[in-house]
DNA sequence: ACCTGAACACCGTTCAAGT
DNA sequence: ACCTGAACACCGTTCAAGT
């Protein structure tokens, strides 16, 4: 199952140098994302890719980081808006599980959301689709303002966490040496542990995700914010 | 406000070549994230502290990220066991705010924490804990075990997105831009947040962590795990 | 003004060769 | 067996110099 870079010029033919600018950077640092992954999304792959040296892009983006926000961004115009039937919860549900989804396929990407908050368009309608929802539901404003930061920052962890992308050696080994310390638990000086071991690692991640955004919906609802 | 590396050597006087170990080698690693963060925790900069080419720590730790890992279970038996005074609530808001703060402290070590499971000791007596205290509070076995999961997710979150130390120009340019796209945003377009913008930025970040916790620990209580 | 070659100061990881 | 020098294949970012 490796990865295919699926065709190096996508898109259009790639005439021979296409003059820089910010959008077309983006956007090459998208496709290269959608064909090798974030860990590739370097200046100076990149740069290459563009047909110029690293220190030019300079000029159009401030460093790594910054690139990387942008690339968020320009993703979240994937997520789409709100679906129009069902209860709000089910809607309200279904935005998260579909940015979730989208960050799920890019866990490098994720991480990088948690810190370097992305400020364009798309990110502005998905906060907006999210406080609609809220007062659809009747959660009062300050609660579903203060909420809505929350559920982004669960659906983002989820993402940079359980990605079943990131399949790594290293992760899954890390998982199951996780796995036998919770099940090797001792009942005497762990006894929680021991008793609920069980449930601790149950659940497909579905499950888990659904019960995740409903157990945190549920507390926005009924948590009054400090006056 | 440069970083001061404290002293090269610190504890003992290291000898001329101290054995390599396992230990010895999470030790120095420690010691190098206290002086000078964790960026600097890298296997060539941790080699060169321990006077040995980088090759030879793979003989101890398999990888980059199992390093952090290793750093981090250490860090976690910083954090100390539940207080005894107070509502199982009020503790349980005291143990994760401490985790939280340790985590502050290494911004780049919460990252990493939201991928690379720690799995050691101190890490299941934190879980034992959190475990103990919604045992405590009448919080069924089930919610409560999947509950623990979120709990330490949204702490490690926090930190990750939050921590100040991270006062980095480009964190504070992305959050302003964040700001000004939130404050611009149009009435027409953007209602929900055009009404809602000053809750949305408001609060200090003591009392937003506070109230975060306490969301999701009413939420938590109140939401059935699927049978 | 805009662009960039070349350099600086780093990385993780592997492996053949040494002790 | 245990250890490691040296190499491979990369990084981000800066800045003097060119057009």
């Amino acid at each position: 199952m490796t990865e295919r870079p699926d065709s190096p010029r996508s898109r259009r033919e790639r005439p021979a140098k296409p003059a820089l600018s910010r959008e077309g950077i983006v956007a090459a640092a998208v496709e290269l994302l959608r064909a090798e992954g974030l860990r590739k999304v370097t200046m100076r792959r990149l740069a290459q890719e563009l047909d110029t040296g690293p220190a030019s892009l300079y000029v159009y983006v401030r460093n790594t980081d910054e690139l990387h926000a942008a690339v968020l961004d320009e993703l979240l115009g994937t997520v789409g808006p709100a679906p129009r039937e069902g209860s709000w919860r089910d809607r309200l549900e279904q935005v998260l599980t579909a940015y979730t989804m989208m960050l799920f396929e890019h866990p490098t990407l994720a991480r990088a959301a948690l810190t370097a908050r992305p400020s364009g368009p798309n990110y502005l309608n998905l906060i907006e689709t999210l406080l609609a929802l809220l007062d659809e539901g009747g959660v009062p404003p300050a609660q579903a303002a203060w909420g809505v930061d929350m559920l982004l920052q669960l659906a983002t962890a989820q993402a940079a966490e359980h990605s079943e992308q990131d399949a790594s050696p290293t992760h899954q080994d890390d998982w199951d040496a996780l796995v036998g310390a919770l099940r090797n638990a001792s009942p005497r000086t762990h006894p929680h542990i021991a008793a609920t071991v069980g449930v601790l690692l149950s659940g497909p991640p579905r499950a888990r995700m659904s019960w995740a955004f409903q157990t945190l919906i549920n507390g926005i609802e009924r948590t009054a914010v400090p006056e």
